[in-house]
DNA sequence: CATGAATGAGCTTTCATTCAT
DNA sequence: GATGAATGAAAGCTCATTCAT
């Protein structure tokens, strides 16, 4: 019978890597309340103690894992965008990048969209503060482009917010139908996107709104 | 101390209903897995067993309360249409009703797009059957639309598929943004999004495409 | 769709006994703590309130059935015996009566055999009752095989009680066999059994036993 | 009051021996069903969680304890007996091992007999397979009784079958005498048997039978 | 550093039993 | 006489968490 044989003696950062890693995966599959510790230990290859031992409880091997795969997603769309280019661009860009990282870490962005909001306060606080983040990347794009195109006085601010959280939304939905859905790419989701929104804003910044 | 005086002895359909009500708010706010039968009976003002009497179990019980809601749903945004409107009045209508029924019913709103989504198949599933029907009807009035612009060879389906997402996905953000921001009115939210998506849709429905 | 007619206004006494006729049923097939009131008042085609109102609780009525049983398992076998024959043809017709009255109602004699047994000291109590009603039957058979024979001072009492424990359960065993296995008939049961003890009873009788 | 000292840190293979003589002696007493894990946990010494961890649910440590029961019992008697005795003598010697065994423990008889027989297939298939065995033997050794007085064609096998039957439910019988009357020794519970049992059987094979 | 052993607390579910009508 | 409505109490099971080694 073959032991499974545990690798022993890893440095500390690693083997928190490796359990947080594990944490992803199974909170991103069964939710926060569902994921057992023991389940985690076990895809980890170490024994419960240990994961205590690093990562304290349930409640905060969670926000460790919310918290790294924020900053793992800002910083991918922080990468992909290069603040020298026009706005349209640097929104092209930074969509194009959180839909390849959405999508090569759907774990993770499970455990951003669908779990941590929906499991109280502590949580959903934390994640928040991402989306947060990245509506205001977002809402300086708009403002940027407005002035731009500066044809026009600015949109109001309150505006803009709308705008912003329509734009983010309708990303997220399509980052689950792209996950869901193995043939979209994130160029076309993209794309669709861009095509979507920016004649919509182009619009708004003309002054030419649509009234019921 | 004031007791609490339960009512006694009402018609089953009647209880049935309270129940309902209570698990909505308590799976709302808590979460499925997070939530407790005990809690769930005590907001109720009956006993557990009662509650496993009418409703079985709980899963059942949850299944119960997304049917409910999501027929509500639906039903709020059919009557707020008429089929005789053009198509983007159409889609106004239909979001002014979907953004006052989700104001109207946070929790139940939160029991469909955040609670039931996240908590497996049974739930997702049950789901996702009226988010098709919400995005069959989107799609309809893109296609309607299109139509009555009629200066264009039809959008490809995929294209179309992706754009409703796209506005799905929105709508959805702004009905969390309105509930978390009390003072952006249904109309508010309606407006911001016809705004950010007609003339999108205008734009491609003419063959103007935004192009990396 | 065809309501479920329950018969009202029966007497009281025939209610009674399609109650126990139901309660020896789910008793004999789950046992006692598995069978449950709803399901005996289901079957019985009666509300659960008026099974309380006649019968007062499970205890109650689980002793009511095994007392019926009882009652009815040992009327058959005396029914079957004539006190005028000799004691082997009066042991034959009994065991034929047992044989005959067990295939019959294997409820009942399950609940009597395997259930009453099982549960407890009351339980217990009363179908020990019916035992030693029936080893004093079977005891008396053997001094009266003793007496006919008499060629011998008479067996000890001692020896003579383990012997008639011995010739019931050969009997009890035989009941299950011949209740899991239909091809075996009363007759042949009771037949083995004859065959079995009979001889061995003679050969006491007249001295001769098997010593290590 | 004294405090039960709880033994801490055993192995768990002591452990589980612990827990499953609590659970034999409460599955005897008060039957599968109203045997409660929280009693038995008690009894052993040991949290319900740790149970649950060794022995994962009431049917699993039911089932457990009736293998191992039945694998004592069985080892008991075949350890009693010597095969190069002649029948007659190693029939006597399996009683009397038998009835030492049963009345050693007699909680484990009550699961084996009483309990495991009356509460569903699951367990009663697994006694079941111990029975078989040991009529097995039985039937063995009333063949070889056979060959050896060989003056005789060979019993009907069927026949055989229902000797083996009443000669073991006799002895079930038996055993439960002698653990009720505790003045009833194992020698003598086996003497009567054979008294009983041996003389018959020579009968048959000498092709003198009862007929009404 | 690492883990096998152990538990307090809580959850879903079931059931015998009783009112009020 | 008969029943739909309702519950107290308990059972099986799971889980996050902690010692002792």
């Amino acid at each position: 019978m073959v032991e499974k044989q545990r690798q022993k003696r890893m440095p500390r950062a690693v083997r928190e890597q490796q359990m947080m890693d594990a944490a992803v995966r199974i909170f991103g599959q069964r939710g926060y309340r569902a994921a057992s510790m023991d389940e985690i230990a076990e895809l980890a290859g170490v024994s419960k103690p240990l994961v205590y031992l690093y990562l304290n409880s349930k409640e905060e091997l969670f926000t460790a894992c919310i918290r790294r795969e924020a900053a793992a997603l800002v910083a991918a769309v922080r990468d992909g965008v290069s603040a020298a280019e026009p706005a349209d661009r640097q929104l092209w860009s930074g969509l194009t990048a959180f839909f390849e990282h959405t999508a090569e870490r759907p774990d993770g962005w499970a455990v951003l969209h669908a779990q941590a909001r929906t499991h109280g306060e502590p949580f959903a606080a934390e994640v928040a503060g991402m989306r947060e983040e990245i509506l205001a990347f977002v809402t300086l794009l708009i403002a940027e482009a407005a002035r731009e195109a500066h044809r026009n006085p600015a949109l109001p601010d309150r505006e803009v917010a709308g705008l912003a959280q329509a734009l983010v939304g309708a990303a997220e939905s399509l980052a689950d139908w792209a996950n869901t859905d193995a043939t979209v790419s994130a160029k076309e989701a993209a794309a669709t996107l861009m095509n979507f929104a920016w004649a919509g804003l182009g619009d708004l910044m003309e002054g030419r709104r649509w009234t019921p």
